[in-house]
DNA sequence: ATATATCGTTAGCTATGCTAACGATCTCCA
DNA sequence: TGGAGATCGTTAGCATAGCTAACGATATAT
C-alpha cells in the first residue's frame, strides 16, 4: 500500500520541518527574552484566563514540576502572578499581569516580523493552503494524544 | 489589511502546532533512546553521506559546540563514527555505522507507528493537503533562513 | 479520627542550546 | 622560508527544559 509509504515520508518531513521552524522562531523569541515553552505557557494564561498550575501543565502537556519552573521564571519576570485559592488551599492559580499581556503582544509582533515577511508574500491561495495544513497537523497531534498507537499487527 | 492579521494568527498556530507535535513525537523517540536533535542529525548523516562536523552543524542550524556533543552522544551509542581527514587534519568526518542505519529505520518506524495511525485514517484528499501544507512550511522556513526580517516600516 | 488522595514544590538527573577561549592545523604572503 | 592570521573542532561554563522520586500541606472519604 502506497498510502503507508506516503505517511512514512510525510512523518519525516513533518518532523524535520517542525524542528527547523522552531529553531528559527526561537532566535526571535530569545531576542525578546522569552523561550518557546515560556511563550507558549504565557499565551495559554493570557487567552485562557486564570488557571491552576496543574491545569496549565496538562494544557501544555508537561509534568507539574516542569510547569512549576516555567511559571517561576515567568513570575520572576513579572509576567504572571500566583494566587492562592481560599477554598482549596492546595491550589495555585496563575494569572497574567498587564506586563504579561504587553510582552506577549510584543513577542508575537517580533515573530510575525519574520513570518509575515515570508507569509505576506504568499499568494492568498497559498495562505489558505497553509492554514489548512496547520489545521491538519493540529488534528494529527490531537489524535496522537488521544489514542495509543495500535501495533502493525492490530492495524492489519 | 486582513492578510497581515491572518499571517499573525497563523504564525501563532504554526508555532503552537510545532511545539505540541514535537512534544508528542519526542515521547516515541525517547522510547528508542533517540532524542529529536540526535535523530535529526543522524538522519542527515545517513542520507547525506559523510560530512564534516562543521557542515553537519550548519545543516542542522546549530553551533559547532552543540554538534560536537550530539555527535559524541551518537558515537557513544555506536551510531556514527568520527574519521580524520588525511589532507586537512583539522577536519573530522562523520559517517553512519551500519547500526546507525538500522536504528534510524527503526526510529522512523516507531514514529510512524503513531503518525500512521492518525495519518492513515485520513482521506487521500487530506493527505495531499497535509503534504502541501508541509511543503509550504518548508518554504517559509527557508525564506526565513535566507533573508533577515525587514522591519514594518521597510515593508510598507 | 484516621486513612487516603490530590496538589504543588523541591531535589537531582540528562540533554540541548549558547558564548568564550584554546590548541592544532592550514594558508597566505613578505 | 617563516611567521601572521584564519579556520576547525573541542573544552569549559552557563541557562533552560524535560523527567522521576519524594515530601509537606491540604482535602476528602470512611
Amino acid at each position: 500500500m502506497t498510502k503507508g509509504k506516503d505517511a512514512e515520508a510525510l512523518a519525516d518531513q513533518l518532523h524535520s520541518a517542525a524542528i527547523h521552524l522552531l529553531r528559527q522562531l526561537r532566535k526571535q523569541d530569545d531576542a525578546g527574552g522569552l523561550s518557546a515553552p515560556r511563550l507558549s505557557a504565557l499565551s495559554v494564561v493570557v487567552f485562557g484566563g486564570p488557571l491552576t498550575l496543574g491545569e496549565l501543565a496538562r494544557a501544555e502537556q508537561v509534568k507539574p514540576p516542569t510547569m512549576t519552573r516555567i511559571v517561576t521564571g515567568l513570575e520572576k519576570d513579572g509576567l504572571v502572578r500566583r494566587k492562592g485559592d481560599t477554598r482549596d488551599r492546595r491550589l495555585t492559580h496563575i494569572e497574567a499581569t498587564p506586563k504579561g499581556h504587553k510582552v506577549l503582544a510584543a513577542g508575537r509582533a517580533r515573530r510575525v516580523e519574520k513570518l509575515a515577511n515570508a507569509v505576506g508574500q504568499m499568494k492568498t491561495r497559498e495562505l489558505a493552503e497553509l492554514r489548512r495544513g496547520v489545521q491538519l497537523v493540529r488534528d494529527v497531534v490531537a489524535s496522537m494524544r488521544g489514542k495509543p498507537a495500535r501495533s502493525s499487527e492490530e492495524r492489519t
